[in-house]
DNA sequence: ATTATCTATAGATCTATAGATAATGC
DNA sequence: ATTATCTATAGATCTATAGATAATGC
């Protein structure tokens, strides 16, 4: 089922193995290849889904040399998630600053959630690679202790900025209030992240799962509107329904 | 760990074994327990993450007597889907029912999101085998074709009573509008099925994942807020959003 | 000399089946 | 006679390690 290890092509878009490289380069190109690859399968089948073997051969190793780079299966994983981690706090980060600097003192609800969500979607929708870490993500929001710890590990930074900004459109929310909503937001986008499909079948084709613009056009608006409701007021005029 | 196979304690509440019953009570009670058993460790480690062992140690069987009754791991774990599945389609369903009963021809967003989701919240938070139940739904929404797949098989007949609801209440909304604020409903509520705990954590204790009531205060006016904004207009005098 | 990769294998599971045993059913 | 449960085991993995081999590094 999966392409082997047929020489002619190269597994999962990475270059052809051994062209005159450095050992520091070749050290560095299988590791992101096995990275890629467990990111790609585990993002289908979970932790305890996908077997060194699995990943192995989607590279077209042997199953030793995972060993060779990385403690064990536990410890690849959570490298898997750690990776690609930073680019996106800093990028919700960058967002979130960019638009605080903008709006003055005049943040809105909506303008931070566009902030944060957009930015974000667009990332995750930006090549294979981030798709198969979106899903990844999304499985792992899902998931038990371990799972919501890999989550607070590498991503609460940012989301705390969120909730910073919100708090400065909604300053007599409670926290309870907004951090009930942040967890609204935060899976109904892993849902998204997990491109699962089903919203395809159930709308009867009105909806893509694979379509993120359709989502950056709704998502933002959908959430802003619900903490505003729950929050009981919006932040005095030209406040954050619009 | 777990607390085996001692003679005491009755695996997971289930009365002791062998007790003066009939064959047709001791395989309805042992073939309970198994699926309890299964939805309990699924429900924290997914289909992979549990062994047969693992579920019959639980029960405190033997592994082969799991396979005298189930096909095969795969039709165990439907059977732990399929189990529950009928009476909270049934709940949701009747509370929808009733609610357009005693609307009349005034449906709101609100009203129907709460018809839906509050006797949701309700039924998962209404005992252990609910609590592991709802956290196994939580990680099949999120998982690939496989669990769409059982969330279409097992779920879509109330999904789709619901979405009925909301096309009367917002008759200009479009099946994109409608169907992706429901896979914006879809996310969050499997998200606090799963309780994982991550709330908790970056909430600073603010929010608890085990305090349903409090999601049950805000989740339908969250939601409803969501789908009149990005719908565009609510239907009527005396919309949706209160 | 170092290191990237492979071969070989240990030891521990895992799922599933065949067949024995000990109850209940009638 | 039937059936709920257990024993024993096959055959297939799975993770991990030890040690060999074949490159690059200097």
């Amino acid at each position: 089922m999966q392409q082997g290890k047929s020489a002619e092509t190269p597994p999962r878009g990475q270059a052809p193995k051994r062209k005159r490289v450095t050992k520091a380069q070749q050290r560095e190109a299988t590791i992101a290849q096995i990275l890629d690859a467990g990111e790609y399968l585990f993002s289908r089948r979970g932790f305890f889904g996908v077997t060194l073997k699995d990943i192995a051969e989607e590279v077209g190793v042997h199953t030793s040399l995972i060993h060779y780079y990385f403690d064990d299966k536990e410890a690849l994983f959570e490298q898997v998630v750690a990776r690609r981690a930073p680019l996106v706090n800093e990028k919700r980060v960058a967002a979130m600053d960019r638009y605080e600097r903008e709006a003055g003192g005049d943040i809105t609800v909506a303008g931070a959630l566009h902030a944060f969500l957009d930015t974000n979607l667009e990332l995750y929708d930006s090549g294979e690679e981030w798709r198969n870490y979106g899903a990844l993500a999304g499985l792992i929001n899902n998931s038990s202790e371990w799972g919501a710890r890999l989550m607070d590990d590498n991503f609460d930074s940012a989301v705390l900025r969120l909730v910073e900004l919100l708090r400065k459109a909604l300053p007599d929310c409670s926290e309870a209030d907004l951090f009930w909503g942040y967890h609204f937001v935060s899976g109904a986008l892993t849902l998204t992240l997990a491109r699962t499909g089903r919203i395809d079948k159930l709308s009867g084709g009105a909806c893509d799962s694979n379509d993120f613009a359709a989502v950056r056009q709704r998502m933002a608006e959908f959430m802003a509107a619900g903490f505003t409701t729950v929050c009981g007021r919006s932040k005095g005029p030209g406040g954050a329904t619009g």
